[in-house]
DNA sequence: CGAATCTCAGGGAAACTGATATAG
DNA sequence: CCTATATCAGTTGCCCTGAGATTC
């Protein structure tokens, strides 16, 4: 249990750490987390269906988030030519310069995580692994 | 930034986990949390800014939580006997039996972390341990 | 008086449920 | 007709800020 308190409370500090940093660019971290998946699409727009899936929340979730980013001009909505049912939301070259600069100011900015070496990183992400596969997350 | 994502989204599943193993007791995992830490004081009693600290939020969250907890009569505010201006928050028989109960269910039913061996959990509360000390949890 | 403790009022961000319009 | 996608309205839970009462 105490494994699961740790867990808790690294993600309670990591989150609040985040969203101080990310304040200045007025992004939360659940709006820095869609910018990022677009940035790492090819075509830079995905379907919200796909967003929900990938980030594992709600699809009233992912349409709130997208009206923000598209309010403040970082994304911007698109019919899918593919899926009269679906939308598309595409980061704008806005939206990529501001995560740019978010990104870098996460990895300068004395930020938790710089503590930890490279092996150590590794081993976190592979114990994590085992809970995120058995939820279904890695291509649900 | 795959290790953030990782404790990120570790958290989001154990969280959506524990709040559903919970609801039968109408309990949150913060209402939860708190319920533990009184069991293990000594008498069963701690001051709400001792509770805040130790769960590291805000003192207006700790009045709403116990205000929630006592209300479902788990636990009952008494003023400090060593200090006027403190309110003591003690957990209630019926609050004790209720924890053990959630305990156990957290524990019988499929629970996300039973996949983990003793020493996979003791590494994984190590490496996070970092980032805690850092942040001044572990006796702020 | 200054500091600590708690509470109340009010607000923001996130996630949910349920219902609806549109398209496959 | 049935399913999938996205949106809207409304609710809940949580955490915060700011202001206050009380006590040390």
């Amino acid at each position: 249990m105490a494994a699961v308190t740790s867990i808790m409370r690294a993600h309670q500090i990591l989150l609040s750490q985040l969203d101080t940093l990310l304040k200045p660019y007025d992004l939360t971290f659940a709006r820095y987390e869609a910018l990022v998946l677009l940035t790492f699409s090819k075509s830079g727009a995905l379907p919200l269906s796909r967003i929900g899936e990938r980030l594992m929340v709600h699809p009233t979730s992912v349409t709130n988030t997208v009206d923000r980013l598209e309010r403040a001009g970082l994304v911007r909505r698109m019919r899918n030519p593919r899926d009269g049912r679906g939308v598309l939301a595409e980061i704008t070259e806005r939206g990529r310069s501001v995560v740019a600069e978010a990104t870098e100011n996460l990895m300068g900015a004395g930020f938790a995580m710089t503590m930890y070496g490279e092996a150590e990183l590794e081993q976190m992400f592979g114990l994590l692994r085992t809970i995120r596969v058995a939820a279904g997350d890695f291509e649900g």
